[in-house]
Formats: structure tokens, C-alpha cells, sequence
DNA sequence: TCTGGGGTCCTAGGACCC
DNA sequence: TCTGGGGTCCTAGGACCC
């Protein structure tokens, strides 16, 4: 898609239309996330710092993140890709892989393939998209970025090598800034020079790292798509307004993350076993800490134990600009788990149900069998509260008390 | 006035096991 | 009297992507 959150702005908002947008960036820490195209005629681009893309354009349009909004359209865009193929890999919320082989007969050539995803997408969501057509994930991926906004690129079967060629390192997937200062110490500036590079020579200079890249600049890829992708970790990281420094404080910035954390996991009927904290000091500077248990969790109790342990091993004295924690190892799928194996109840594990509505409740009352009784956790609990009444209806006195001593009048309008 | 938040993948050393 | 080799798992950090 092009320009993504901006163009959904632009779109969902006539007003916006053909001025520069700027999606994030908005909060004193914040950076942008999307700038429409007319805002990118003043330089502002994605990952830029807020002051500096207010700076380049102070008539900017600065808008919040609608995360929520995004995804929703993305799966929607996504249905579109389905209707075409049902080999489609998505590679973030706007963009995806499709293969297209063995279509031509419903479809046609390739390029009339791409415009036809292209009005799909147009007739369905209003939005613009470029395309890359051609033989391997690797080639298409680079020739989508060739022709934006709202273009097609094709390359030829068999003209891979020429059609990279002229492009510069960078363009290389896995080629970020460290590895584009190698590759240009050892004079190589475009792909090209990387494919007429002597092959022995790039392998022992870059290792395997060395021996992809050649292939990639000759245009070979022979990875295949892989539509059924499950997430390998979930987790939350804030940059605080302002810095803050000791185990208290970190901890009381940290435990709704959990909360969070833990209700993804919930949501998505998984457990995870491993546990990781994540510290960016004012330095910029990040470390972490990790641990995996015996006894996967997705509840915020079980969690927050680890946390507190892994907290204590990390350097909390200095100034702390960033606080995370992520959830990993995921096992998906527990209830498949074999029946006879012990599952460790937690200790709020027979609180009770919340009270059924009387009369019309939206909630089937037979949810609340006897069996599904026990997964009645103090968690599921929160996220049931959480969804009929909404995430400020309950919350952890901690962070209650935080909020009032921090912000009396803006519930809910903290950036952070 | 400094630099988000969500991820993936790779590497490398050490523990541990046989 | 001078410590193999192979494998896996754990942990921490770093590069990279959108």
C-alpha cells in the first residue's frame, strides 16, 4: 500500500486530501510512523523523530496512530489478496506476497494480474497500491518499490540480473545501514557489483551473509511463500514522557505492559513460556533479560513474578527512557495438550463468573459451564470487563494511582 | 528538542549431556 | 598431568524490517 496509515487518514477524511499528512510524531518523544506524499516533499519520512519532521514542515498534518483502524483495513485489503490466490503470505499490515501460479488462464499475463488486484483493492477501500510482478518473493519485493505511488514493475522472466543491476546495496533485503558501510569499504555500491564480485572472495569476507547476497543479486530466490505464519513472541514497550530511574519505578511502569501482554496471549488462546524485559536507557543503550519456565503462563501473576525476578538482575540505577516485556515460546493451542498432563491452576483460578446480564445479555448464558467454570481466572475476568465496559473501566490500583497523581484531568489522553 | 512499537532472524559463548 | 567431539539448550546482543 502506498503511504498506509496516511492514506487511510486522507482517505477517511476529505479535508486531508492533497496536504502533507503526518501519522505519529505528534508526542514529545514520538516519531512518525507514515507521511503522506505531499508531506515527503519536505523530507518528513517514516522513523523520523516528531521535532525534526515539524521542523522540515510546520504546516504538517499531525495525526495520532489509529492502530486498531489500520488492522481492520489491512484484513479487509488482505480478504482482497485471498480472492486472487490462496497462496498469500502477509509481510506486515500492508503488504503481502502472492503467488499468482498456474492464474494466467483466469487472470491473464501478469501485469493485467497486477491491475486487476490493484482495482480490487481500489473498488473495495479506496486506496492506492504498487505492485511488483515477477518470478521469486525477492525480485517482486524490490520491483513493488520501484514504481510508487500507484504503479505497476514487472521483470521479465530471465532479465533479473540486468533489472537489478544499477540498484544501489541498500536495496538488498537484509542490507541496512551496517552492512551497507561493509559492502561500500569493499567498493561495492550496486547490486551489480555484488553479482559480478568474485564469489569465493565475498564468501569469506561476509560468510554465509556474503553467499545469500550473491544470490539475491543474481536475482535468485527460492523461497518459497509461506501463508500460515504464527507470531513468535507478543509484547508491549513503552518510551516514557520523562525518564525515570529504580526498581519501584520501573516496576510500576511495567505491570500494565504485563496486563497487556497477557491479555494478547489470552486472546489468542495461547501460553508462552519464556519471559523477556527490555530497558533502553537515556543513553540509548538496551539490554535485556530472559527466562524461560517449566510452566507456560497468560496470566499477569505468573508473569510479573518472572519480571520482578529478571528485573533485579539488570542495572536500574541509571535514567530509563523505554521500559518493555515480551512473551515468547508461545504454545499455541493448549487445548490440545495431552489431558492427563498437570496444568498448574492459578490462585484466583475459582473466583467467580462475572454475573450474568438479565434478560437480553449479548453473552450466551451457557458460556459459563461447569467446565469453562475454571478458566475463570482473575484475567479473564479483566478482559470480559475490558470488553463491555472498555479499558478504562478497570485497571490495577498501581497504575490508578499513578494516573491520578499524574494527570487529574485528561483520563486516558496520556500518550504514553 | 534528540531518536516508536511491533516484530524476525542470526550469532556466539557457556552450561550441560553423552 | 594438560584436558575430545558432537549435540542441544539457554541467554544476551545486534542487525534488520515495516
Amino acid at each position: 500500500m502506498d503511504a498506509f496509515y496516511a492514506s487511510v487518514e486522507q482517505r477517511d477524511n476529505p479535508d486531508l486530501q492533497g496536504k502533507p499528512v503526518i501519522v505519529g510524531g505528534s508526542s514529545r518523544r514520538g516519531v512518525v510512523t507514515t507521511a503522506s506524499y505531499e508531506a515527503r516533499r519536505f523530507g518528513v519520512k517514516s522513523a523520523m523523530p516528531g521535532f525534526k519532521a515539524r521542523q522540515l514542515c510546520p504546516q504538517g498534518i499531525f495525526l495520532p496512530v489509529r492502530m486498531a483502524h489500520y488492522v481492520a483495513v489491512s484484513q479487509s485489503i488482505m480478504e482482497v489478496f485471498r480472492q486472487f490466490s490462496p497462496v498469500v503470505e502477509p509481510l506486515s499490515l500492508d503488504e503481502a506476497f502472492l503467488d499468482m501460479t498456474g492464474c494466467e488462464r483466469i487472470y491473464g499475463s501478469p501485469m493485467q494480474m497486477a491491475e486487476q488486484v490493484r482495482r480490487a483493492i481500489w473498488d473495495r477501500e479506496h486506496l492506492t497500491a504498487s505492485v511488483g510482478v515477477a518470478a521469486n518473493k525477492f525480485v517482486a519485493k524490490i520491483a513493488s518499490d520501484l514504481n510508487k505511488p500507484n504503479g505497476i514493475t514487472e521483470c521479465p522472466l530471465g532479465q533479473e540480473k540486468a533489472f537489478l543491476a544499477p540498484l544501489v546495496v541498500e536495496k538488498l533485503w537484509g542490507v541496512g545501514p551496517k552492512s551497507a558501510a561493509r559492502l561500500h569499504a569493499e567498493g561495492l555500491h550496486t547490486i551489480g557489483d555484488i553479482a559480478n564480485a568474485d564469489e569465493v572472495w565475498l564468501a569469506e569476507e561476509l560468510g554465509s551473509f556474503g553467499v545469500h547476497l550473491r544470490e539475491l543479486s543474481h536475482g535468485r530466490d527460492t523461497r518459497v511463500l509461506k501463508p500460515d505464519r504464527t507470531r513468535k513472541s507478543i509484547g508491549s514497550e513503552r518510551t516514557l514522557m520523562e525518564n525515570i530511574q529504580g526498581y519501584e519505578a520501573v516496576r510500576e511502569r511495567i505491570l500494565p505492559l504485563v496486563d497487556e501482554v497477557c491479555s494478547t496471549l489470552r486472546r489468542k488462546g495461547s501460553r508462552a513460556f519464556g519471559v523477556r524485559i527490555k530497558i533502553r536507557y537515556a543513553s540509548f543503550d538496551r539490554h535485556t533479560r530472559d527466562e524461560r519456565q517449566k510452566q507456560p503462563f497468560d496470566e499477569a501473576g505468573p508473569m510479573l513474578e518472572v519480571v520482578e525476578r529478571l528485573l533485579r538482575r539488570i542495572d536500574l540505577e541509571q535514567e530509563i527512557r523505554l521500559v518493555g516485556v515480551t512473551a515468547f515460546d508461545l504454545d499455541d493451542d493448549p487445548e490440545e495438550e495431552a489431558v492427563d498432563e498437570p496444568r498448574q491452576m492459578g490462585l484466583f483460578a475459582s473466583i467467580a463468573p462475572v454475573a450474568p446480564q438479565p434478560a437480553s445479555s449479548s453473552a450466551p448464558s451457557g458460556a459459563e459451564t461447569p467446565a469453562s467454570a475454571g478458566a475463570s481466572t482473575i484475567g479473564s475476568v479483566m478482559d470480559r470487563i475490558h470488553d463491555r465496559f472498555g479499558k478504562e473501566a478497570l485497571a490495577r490500583g498501581a497504575v490508578v494511582g499513578r494516573r491520578r497523581a499524574h494527570s487529574p484531568s485528561s483520563a486516558g489522553n496520556d500518550s504514553e
